[in-house]
DNA sequence: CTAGTGATTAAC
DNA sequence: TTAATCACTAGG
């Protein structure tokens, strides 16, 4: 029996934010049909004191998300061609957020399959923050949706706690600056977690 | 390694 | 108004 996850599991911070959502698993309706990937791999970012955020700079009409409540999906444009989907974290009035930047697909294998035939294994269906929320359809239309609701296109179900010793921290994949701040986090030995990046062993925050 | 693509933002 | 930047991916 799987239940939403808690928003207040998102309010405290962004770090055990990040780290709990690990192993919960995202469900999203698509035109294909319902999608649900567990999660892989996270980054946290907060506000005004983490200058690689979206909302470094105070709130503007696309990272409004951020400083709203708790569990809200705030979904952005890159690079002319990618949508990428993050969490919101922290009450409201705070800003921060968690980018999901991987997941396993759980189900439906044949739908993930159909929605990105360019995938040549399955670890690659949701490996990287654009596949992710290509594979899941978020896009513009699901920006600021509510994922702690039973009644929204896109839930993050509370999954089983990954064990401290199986998750891995490490910089942030893209970012200019704050390259030394461990934000990043990831299961350890899943085959859809982007390879590039050593990482380092950290106890999970709580 | 590089091209592709367009919203967002800071600077003028 | 213009120009630089960008939490990326697919294909060589």
């Amino acid at each position: 029996m799987t239940s939403l996850l808690d928003p207040e599991e998102l309010a405290t911070d962004v770090l055990p934010a990040a780290v709990r959502l690990l192993g919960c698993t995202v469900e999203a309706d698509t035109p294909d049909g319902t999608v649900a990937v567990r999660l892989v791999e996270v980054e946290a970012y907060r506000g005004a004191d983490d200058p690689a955020s979206h909302s470094y700079r105070g709130r503007t009409p696309r990272n409004a998300v951020m400083f709203g409540p708790p569990g809200r999906l705030y979904v952005y444009f890159v690079y002319g061609m990618h949508f990428c989907a993050n969490v919101s974290c922290l009450d409201d009035g705070e800003a921060g957020a968690v980018l999901l930047r991987a997941g396993e697909v759980v189900s439906d294998l044949d739908v993930a399959r159909r929605r990105r035939p360019t995938a040549r294994r399955d670890a690659d269906l949701a490996r990287g923050p654009a596949r992710l929320a290509s594979l899941l359809g978020l896009t513009r239309e699901r920006n600021g949706v509510d994922v702690t609701s039973a009644a929204s296109p896109v839930r993050v179900l509370a999954g089983p706690r990954v064990p401290a010793d199986r998750i891995v921290a490490g910089p942030r994949v893209g970012v200019a600056s704050a390259r030394d701040l461990p934000w990043r986090f990831s299961v350890a030995g899943s085959p859809a977690v982007s390879p590039y990046r050593p990482g380092r062993v950290r106890p999970a925050t709580r």
